[in-house]
DNA sequence: GAAAAGTAGTTGAAAGTTCAACGTTTTCCA
DNA sequence: TGGAAAACGTTGAACTTTCAACTACTTTTC
């Protein structure tokens, strides 16, 4: 991206800069208070993410690699926080028989119950915070929007 | 939160479902995106945002509390970030005259002289990555929406 | 005007994340 | 078939963020 600019950068004009900063500020506080509001049950948005994964995938149990994928986590991440969450009881881990590199994280009844008893909350929390504001027209003008986005970036991923 | 829903929860039907993880995956890899356009300038959208903040304000200095409130950042955090930019020679601190629990954080020539050097790049990041695949109405819309996300956020904010 | 309560900012420890390197196993292909 | 290259997942170290405690100063209150 440096030196691309060599011409005068196309400055963001007042209207573009209100969207622009309304929507990144909202998006962190937003975050902030899914998150918050998921700490009654001791999870992190990520945490839930992987349970809730988990809870979809055949058997509850993934590959490591693809729940990484699906959770949007590093690999590295993914296994830090896997030990994390096996600790608290809520995963363990598996030995793949066909691939002996490969692992599942399977869920646990533990981890089953944490996350049917976190997700009514969290799914509320998503509506007040977010849905609610929300008409049916925004509904669909908002994931236009961001299909776009994510289109885009497919497209042009970040390089480093 | 915890504890409101003993009645039947509002699971999200599929076109809520879509709006809300296409805007939650698309925000988390468009931040990414943005993160890893500035690494060319070695900033973090965090250190970015200070430096920016700092040379909007008068004689580019802001107290330490304020600086923190403007770019969303925690005292603490601040903190810690202000000692690592300042061994960078991006910024320095300045005892504050009036109250002396205070200190200012100043940017130095050479803070100026990288979010110079960063700013093109960046809005030029934040116009194709985000900007470019909104129309006007779109921005209109979403400006909307955020502002009443966070207008929301302010009524009821996350407790813990 | 002194004690209590509040504010500014920092600190160290704990927890979380990233990064590069690594061992193991599988895939590719000459 | 054999050896290079790639993929799976983990690890430890470095770095970042959070959390609670703390010092120092200011404001409030009686």
């Amino acid at each position: 991206m440096a030196g691309q600019n060599a011409t005068t950068p196309r400055w963001l004009n007042p209207v573009e800069m209100k969207a622009w900063r309304r929507y990144i500020i909202a998006s962190r506080r937003l975050l902030e208070a899914l998150d918050s509001d998921l700490e009654d049950h001791e999870l992190s948005m990520a945490d839930y993410e992987v349970l809730a994964q988990l809870s979809d995938a055949p058997e509850r149990k993934m590959r490591m690699s693809e729940l990484a994928d699906v959770a949007m986590l590093s690999r590295s991440r993914l296994s830090h926080r896997i030990k994390v969450m096996e600790k608290a009881g809520w995963v363990k881990r598996e030995a793949c028989p066909d691939d002996k590199r490969g692992y599942f994280a399977v869920m646990t009844t533990k981890g089953w119950k944490a996350i049917v008893a976190a997700a009514p909350d969290h799914v509320e929390s998503v509506r007040t915070r977010f849905l609610d504001h929300l008409s049916k027209e925004d509904q669909r003008v908002l994931s236009e929007i961001f299909e776009r986005v994510t289109d885009s970036l497919k497209e042009n991923p970040p390089t480093e």
